[in-house]
DNA sequence: ACCTGAACACCGTTCAAGT
DNA sequence: ACCTGAACACCGTTCAAGT
């Protein structure tokens, strides 16, 4: 489309929305795309207009992780604190498959924006509610880590070993190459075992949601287990 | 120092040189320091020069990355599996502890370097060995994720709110500010809860350490009751 | 054939000159 | 007072000119 100038204004800039603007641009161009002068130019504006609104490149990535946590699905309570964590977590990863982007910059920052320490403050008050200690809470919070907001650090995929960053790819088959499968057998092997549903999905790769889901629940079955026994840390050696 | 031309020659350029002054310059000035042109100046040498050893800088990135693989504890049999994977793990978040830029680093690449391929192998073959079925080891794997590396994405630390990088800052103090803990009651709460051994260090801040190995040894163990219980992933709802 | 300076196409951000 | 072009200090990488 070309620009249009003089007759037809543009709609006046503002924080909020640049911020839509660089949601969008990261989706669908990735974040390394992402530059001041990009977004400047995708909103049809001088790069230093931008500042007017943000005040540097890092409180623009902080403004767009808050923008997505916004996206996730608000508490409902009701159930027990598992299913009630369950949910919204799961809600967070469906949020974040929309921004694949957002675990490296949320990596790349310092965090803590405001929206962010309102969310988690309304998982601990989950835990709290659902029976677990301060203490055990604490802690539970460490061991969900980023998982909280819906994502995690997936260092095996045995598919992926070559191939470019794609974030609109539709997953390329699975298996390793032939002559990785000979050096490493082991992964080999447990690369075609991902036989989630009866045998019936053996060689077409895993499934990420099962995946997530196995590791979430992993982790609250183990949790929950230590409430019950009333779990408290005073074991350390030493 | 002063450069001294011409009477004192360089020790010559490879790629092993350039890999090991690369991590060094991150360790101590951060990786958003690691610039092309900065490495060269630190091997007193013109930035082209590096291009005949590394082919760009996701390849630098890529060695770099093999390097502190290289520095894990090598598989020492013997014990069960729990046990040479909780050492072996632990060992990487010894060398990770080391090298704090690698984290946002392996995320940032694509991954899957021979070197971490192998690595990851030699886990599974563990798994195996330890009587899991690939099946099961290939889910451990994915919900172990980043952690068989030895890091986790942290989103939770109370304390850090507003400051800066500071890959050398020494914890400093625990706790939310006063106007954060208003506004995030649930987070003030657990922020001083962490009473890690019978409430001697209450206030003096978590201990990463602990919750580390708190995280691991929840996946653990819930690992091994799946494996107690010959668990098999057939159950897919629909 | 090898090495390397200059150049290209970018960055984020500052700053002073225009209105 | 506000806006913005040019400029500054960087990037990674290419390329052609030097030896």
């Amino acid at each position: 489309m070309a620009e249009q100038a003089g007759t037809l204004r543009r709609t006046p800039l503002s924080r909020d929305r640049i911020l839509r603007a660089a949601v969008a641009l990261a989706d669908e161009a990735g974040i390394e795309s992402l530059s001041m002068r990009n977004l400047a130019q995708e909103l049809g504006v001088v790069p230093m207009a931008l500042y007017k609104h943000v005040a540097n490149k890092d409180e623009l990535l902080d403004g767009m992780i808050d923008v997505i946590v916004g996206e996730i699905e608000p508490l409902v309570p009701g159930a027990d604190w598992q299913q009630t964590l369950r949910r919204r977590i799961l809600s967070a990863r469906q949020v974040l498959r929309r921004h694949l982007w957002a675990p490296l910059a949320i990596e790349s920052r310092n965090m803590a924006t405001p929206a962010v320490l309102a969310y988690l403050d309304s998982m601990v008050g989950t835990l709290r509610a659902g029976g677990l200690s301060a203490d055990l809470a604490h802690h539970v919070m460490h061991a969900l880590g980023s998982r909280i907001l819906g994502f995690s650090q997936e260092l095996f995929d045995a598919s992926r070993q070559a191939g470019r960053s794609g974030a609109t790819e539709p997953e390329p088959a699975a298996g390793l190459p032939p002559e990785a499968a000979a050096r490493f057998p082991h992964l080999a092997e447990i690369a075609t075992a991902a036989s989630h549903d009866d045998g019936s999905v053996v060689g077409q790769g895993c499934d990420d949601q099962f995946e997530f889901e196995f590791a979430l629940d992993l982790l609250l079955d183990g949790i929950e287990r230590l409430r019950q026994q009333g779990w408290r840390s005073a074991h350390r050696p030493g």
